[in-house]
DNA sequence: ACAGCATAAACAGTATACGAATTTAAGGTC
DNA sequence: GACCTTAAATTCGTATACTGTTTATGCTGT
């Protein structure tokens, strides 16, 4: 028998509603209201509440006076965060890269021709995908497990800012050359040339957002 | 009027039961029960069960089948928030460093010389209050809030470590040294000195821990 | 005495209900 | 028509009640 442990509603609505945020599902209009979503699961409020402020503890949603939305993310947040994946990452990925399975090297291949084919057809969805996929599949292979889910949860917010940025050409070209580069490095498994590499990808990031930053400021008066 | 947030209840135990956790006042062997925790503050399970799964969720807790109990570390997972440490907590001093105002200073230093009057008590207790006091100063001061939050979230972890290594009279002695030049590099508010010197903070609180376990392995089969 | 089963106790999850706070809407006054 | 007052609606926080599951207890038979 599988032994199912169990889910219970809030874990369920939990689940659910965390996909659809780190899917980009939702818009900052949606208000998140418990009694609605309770209705649309035929169940009461308590489990949508416990899974909602659950959410918004660990800063997936916020909460307002008028139900829950996406949080708004400051610039000085922003930066906050490109800090701490400057910490991170370049030393999460090399550990990474000891222990990527081939499987894992295979499906970063996919991923990164997936990517490469979007400089012809200009699918910046498709881009946007395949990029989680590649942060998605090395990410799953990181061996020490605090250090993952400390990278997790600002996963939300990379996801809002990448997806304002990729509307740059010059951005989109950036991403995919280091996409490739990145298989490489990974299949390399030299640790040394993996932590320089995604520092160096964390850093095209920072540049990218922060010249969408200056030119939407001065755009917009 | 000082125009009070309108505190709930569900907040008030929040932050009473992480006070108590982090002052290290709850044991493994205590049970924390909704329903026996609601009749000591005259409300209801609700709050007190909103507060015991937030808390829960941040890994202060641990939630079993029987009550919430303080959470096992493994021995893995002690290493791997030790990884993570070194990674973060230097640079956030350093950061902190460019940010302490005198009034910090202040409170550091008398943190530092409670500490240093331990040498000749003993009072194992007393250390363990002043480094807490010396860490939370440094901490409040650094300006990357998401970084401090990420900090914070393992700092409960921390003191567990620390307690237990702290009976050996080698590391109370290395501790209260580190202590000390740790004022004197925050003072002199040389970031690179600051980064420096905390990396060798959290190095030797490691190898402390390494010692601690494998004389406990040795002794206990 | 002990294995096995039945029963009760304890506890978490969920449901329903009520009250308080705050926003939105409406109505009235100048 | 602008502004203030008041009423209604919305939504959250808390209370109480119920249910199901897991752990502890006790009973029975051999």
């Amino acid at each position: 028998m599988p032994n199912q442990p169990k889910r219970h509603i809030k874990d369920v609505i939990y689940d659910e509603y965390l996909g659809r945020i780190q899917r980009g599902e939702l818009t900052h209009e949606d208000r998140l209201v418990d009694t609605t979503v309770a209705a649309e699961f035929n169940v009461s409020r308590m489990p949508v509440r416990d899974a909602f402020m659950r959410l918004a503890h660990e800063g997936y949603l916020a909460s307002s006076t008028r139900g829950f939305t996406l949080p708004e993310l400051t610039h000085r947040q922003i930066l906050e965060i490109f800090e701490l994946r400057r910490l991170l990452e370049p030393r999460a990925a090399a550990l990474a890269a000891y222990a990527l399975t081939d499987e894992d090297l295979a499906s970063l291949e996919h991923a990164v021709d997936l990517s490469e084919s979007t400089i012809a057809s200009g699918d910046i969805a498709l881009l946007f995908n395949a990029s989680e996929m590649i942060r998605r599949t090395w990410l799953s292979a990181v061996p020490n497990i605090e250090l993952r889910d400390t990278i997790l949860r600002y996963m939300a917010q990379i996801q809002a800012v990448r997806m304002a940025t990729l509307h740059d050409t010059a951005s989109q070209r950036t991403l995919v050359s280091l996409h490739r580069q990145m298989l490489t490095v990974f299949s390399s498994r030299k640790g040394v040339d993996v932590e320089l590499l995604i520092l160096r990808f964390v850093l095209a990031g920072e540049e990218s957002y922060l010249r969408a930053h200056n030119t939407r400021a001065e755009t917009a008066p």
